[in-house]
Formats: C-alpha cells, structure tokens, sequence
DNA sequence: GCCAACGTTGGC
DNA sequence: GCCAACGTTGGC
C-alpha cells in the first residue's frame, strides 16, 4: 500500500469531475512522462491511496482524496489523433504511454500550496521540491497521515 | 504574460 | 555520448 499525489488540471479533469464519473472512477489519461508513467506503472497498485491536486489553475492545491482502481493499461488517448495526447510513435502492440484508473473517495477543503508549505511535516514532500514538475510523486506514510487526519 | 526549471530532440 | 535548442510545466 502506497500513496500518491496526481496533478490534474481541474479545467480538464477537476476532484467533481471524478466525483460525478461514472461509478466515480476516471481512467489518467494524458500523462507523457516517463517517470511518471513508470510509477502508474510499475510501483502502483489496485488501493494505494491518492491526494488529488488541481494545478494550473487560480488555487492550486489538493482538493480531495481518491484511490487506485486498476493496474496499468495503455493510454488510450495516445492512438486517437484527434486527441491532443496522440502519439504517432506509439503502436498497439507497443504502446509506449500506461495508465491507471482513479475513484474518488471525497473532496476535502482545499489544502493550498502555501498551507502545504507552512507546515515542517511536510517540508520535504516531493511535490514542494523546487523546481519539480513530476505530475506524479509519491507520498510517504508520515506524509500521508498527517495529511489526511489533519487537514483534509 | 513571465520565467525558472526540467525533459526531449536531434545534429554532430 | 554530448549538448544546444526547443518545448512544457506550473506558480506567480
């Protein structure tokens, strides 16, 4: 069991997005990093635990909790050129881009990035790392707990 | 819109 | 394998 927090733009796929999918559950489409598709997967399993942020957006935060659904399968959208995550050098018998699908669990207040911040317990969380871009990254257990006991 | 930081591409 | 150029992320 492992945590995790996933970056999404709510103007793309928001926490009430998630909330109101079918059976609540939405599959990650759309990421085109390697690390980050390395830990869908690889590392991820069907109940690791989820803090869903919205980035690239007016209040960018974590805005609720979900968890892993599924193990990893293509990416869909990477075939679909009229998607704008088609990737014309991934194949169906070699599809370079995985995925796994997320359920929502509940919407929390918003934590912001500055409320993350203020706290030294989380001063070493992978997201707050300067210059960090990874819309994947993991999140430790200590993380995790004071996160979702204290804050959400 | 700016810009720092990082990842990817492609020529050599 | 190096590295400059370019593209993207994402907070501000």
């Amino acid at each position: 069991m492992r945590y995790w927090l996933m970056k999404s733009e709510p103007e793309e796929a928001s926490i009430d997005d998630l909330a109101n999918a079918p059976k609540q559950t939405l599959p990650w489409t759309g990421v085109r990093n390697y690390q980050a598709r390395n830990f869908m997967r690889d590392t991820m399993q069907i109940g690791d635990g989820v803090l869903f942020y919205h980035s690239s957006c007016p209040e960018p935060g974590i805005a609720g909790l979900a968890e892993v659904v599924s193990t990893a399968y293509p990416d869909p959208t990477q075939f679909d050129k009229k998607s704008p995550y088609f990737d014309p050098k991934s194949t169906q018998e070699t599809p370079r881009w995985m995925l796994v699908d997320v359920r929502f669990v509940k919407k929390t207040p918003l934590i912001s990035l500055a409320a993350l911040r203020e706290h030294l317990e989380l001063a070493d969380m992978r997201v707050l790392a300067k210059g960090n871009r990874l819309s994947i990254t993991p999140v430790t257990d200590t993380e995790w707990r004071f996160i979702t006991k204290r804050l959400a």
